[in-house]
DNA sequence: AAAGGACTCATACCAAAGTATGATTTTATT
DNA sequence: AATAAAATCATACTTTGGTATGAGTCCTTT
């Protein structure tokens, strides 16, 4: 929101600018109009190119980062939103005792969520289950 | 380069054009000059952003995957050749017997490679030994 | 030649992860 | 209300991972 003010002040300011100077060339009337539309649409659209380069290069540089997370293959593994809660902690370099603690369930639950979800993706350990799902994008 | 002579074509045309434009205004002498030169300033603020909106978000999404790796922060942590190797496989996600086996060595100078590799990296699991090092651009 | 770093390997022991099976309780869904 | 799926937990067991320590080999650099 706050990050379209200012542009838009600069806009507003530069056509009022342009306007005053398109008037004083009505009066010293040498010039010729060609010139003045061409020398303030060039003016303009290097403004617009300006404007737009600054923000939009971060706000893609974010965006990247979310590759959208697959949930059709959430759904077509079978994976439950335990399981994900789980597979998300796993990732993030958590023990399962540690998962335990942070979802207020037993060390046996967790170890249940991790051997179903081990059979869903497919693999056999907690860092496979990781690349797994991070190729699948069912993780970040 | 080749993006840069389509834009360069539009903008070419679009000058040619509202310089067309603003002469037969002159003919029909009847509208005022602030109100076209005013539309002309908004027509080529648009382009302008058009212009560069479409280009930058590719550019900047392909520099996005392509995080370099940090060898200096290697070298800060004294993670030596092997260790990489080691630390590689691990995030690839296999078994300390399979990396064993892929790098021809035996299973104990794994575990003393891992060893050395989580004291470097301050942490206490491969799982975690993986985020950190992603988090630091040690790896891919 | 000596010293240091990197790489290798071993033994032994403890902790965590993973497997298998069965069972109870919630929570949706029909 | 009945059924099914999801979530919970337990016990018992095996495998893998991780820690600690010591030691030998091979380079490289002083």
């Amino acid at each position: 929101m706050r990050s379209i003010i200012i542009p838009f002040a600069l806009v507003l300011s530069g056509v009022v600018l342009l306007l005053l100077i398109a008037q004083y060339s009505v009066i010293s009337a040498n010039v010729s109009q060609e010139i003045y539309i061409g020398a303030i649409s060039i003016a303009f659209l290097a403004l617009g190119i300006f404007i737009s380069r600054n923000k939009k290069a971060k706000r893609v540089l974010v965006k990247v980062d979310d590759i959208p997370i697959d949930s059709r293959k959430i759904e077509e593994l079978g994976i439950s939103k335990r399981e994900m809660e789980v597979l998300e902690l796993i990732s993030e370099g958590l023990s399962n005792q540690e998962i335990a603690d942070k979802l207020f369930v037993s060390l046996n639950t967790i170890k249940t969520h991790t051997a179903n979800l081990f059979v869903k993706l497919d693999v056999k350990r907690r860092t496979q289950a990781v690349t797994t799902a991070k190729e699948l994008n069912i993780i970040k």
